[in-house]
DNA sequence: TTAGGCTGGTGACTGAGGTCACCGGATTCG
DNA sequence: CGAATCCGGTGACCTCAGTCACCAGCCTAA
């Protein structure tokens, strides 16, 4: 058995007690550091990972710029990893572990049967398509909006409410790649929303006012 | 019984025969022009769409401009109405029906069973999300790629695929409606593409090559 | 017949943001 | 210790595309 059911019991507590067995006889569960690649483009997929601690950063790159498209919270799995055993795809994004995680993984040849015989689960999946179809909605309003200084804003307070923390210790650099643009905007961008009193740059990092 | 099993038989062959028949039971089938607002946003949801026949547009909107997100085609449903059910979230995008079309209506609270009692009809609600899901990340993808030469391009592409037709007799205004930008921007940049060599226009449309 | 709408077409301007080159300060590594 | 990095910061420049103003051709309804 590979996995203890204690440790399933404890992330996945909402899963029906059967499914919770099934997953420790059949499931595997690994740690894995910050920056570690769980999923890249054109990757076949033969593993369903279910986070259960930590974060996973999804992203999608076009040539060498990259646009983070969303997180994948604890007790969260990827709905890209999952479409793609659904037909067999090649995945077109892009997952890293964005900090020391603890992650669950179901065999996929498994997982069809078990959607069908635990409807809760089947309907975490909806649920789970659902929250990133709206996710990436709001992406591309805000790419439409364009305004960068908003976009920036609110990815600074997403990641301050995911860090539970104001005060967010992140380089330029880092948010850059993650809005799709470059360094030197985001430091000009920053220093007008601190202008504008909308955020404060300290040592201590960037605080949103 | 509203819907003659006919009709549903012709246009859904490929569901098992005893959900055909709840079909024909439960839902309702209505012929809709060309134009007319299937979904808009805020709204909520008590009533499924399939298209049977025609084309329905699906897009977002912020301020006074559009974004075509993509279009549902026949034999298709619509993720957002069916993600709406499920959370009674409010929508947060538009239908309009582009084409007249025909168009199969499920009674919400019927639906969720149906996915229960139907692994099938389950899964053509997971492949319709991952075909959104693929959409929306193109679309993105295309955003940051930014170049509105490469995007007016596709959007050529695919609309003349989905016309069936060479010769697409289409408003400048109505491209750049889809595409969120300005009309003067359509006209410029579709002489750009034609200086390269990349359509033509004539009395007859706009021609790819 | 004429006025008012729509269509595409164009030039001028502007602004956001991407790019380049470079700087000084801090940290780290050999 | 000194060299190499990495960091934020800045100015100059450029390109894409959104905006404005306006024009001419066409069709339609009064």
């Amino acid at each position: 058995m590979p996995v203890e059911i204690e440790i399933i019991d404890k992330y996945l507590p909402f899963l029906p007690k059967d499914l919770r067995t099934e997953f420790s006889g059949y499931a595997d569960c690994a740690s894995f550091p910050k920056g570690t690649s769980l999923l890249h483009e054109g990757q076949y997929i033969k593993v369903i990972p279910v986070v259960l601690e930590g974060l996973v950063r999804v992203f999608t790159q076009v040539e060498d710029r990259e646009l983070l498209l969303y997180y994948i919270k604890p007790s969260e799995s990827c709905v890209m990893s999952f479409s793609a055993i659904l037909n067999n795809f090649k995945s077109r994004i892009f997952a890293n572990v964005e900090a020391d995680s603890l992650i669950l993984l179901l065999p996929s040849e498994k997982l069809l049967g078990w959607t069908r015989l635990y409807p809760s689960l089947n309907n975490q999946f909806f649920q789970l398509y659902n929250a990133r179809y709206t996710d990436l909605i709001d992406t591309i309003q805000q790419l439409i909006f364009n305004r960068l200084d908003h976009r920036l804003l609110s990815y600074l307070r997403e990641l301050s409410a995911l860090r539970g923390t104001p005060a967010l210790q992140i380089r330029h650099r880092e948010i850059a790649n993650d809005l799709g643009t470059a360094r030197e905007v985001v430091t000009r961008t920053l220093r007008k929303l601190e202008n504008e009193g909308s955020i404060r740059q300290s040592e201590r990092g960037i605080e949103i006012l």
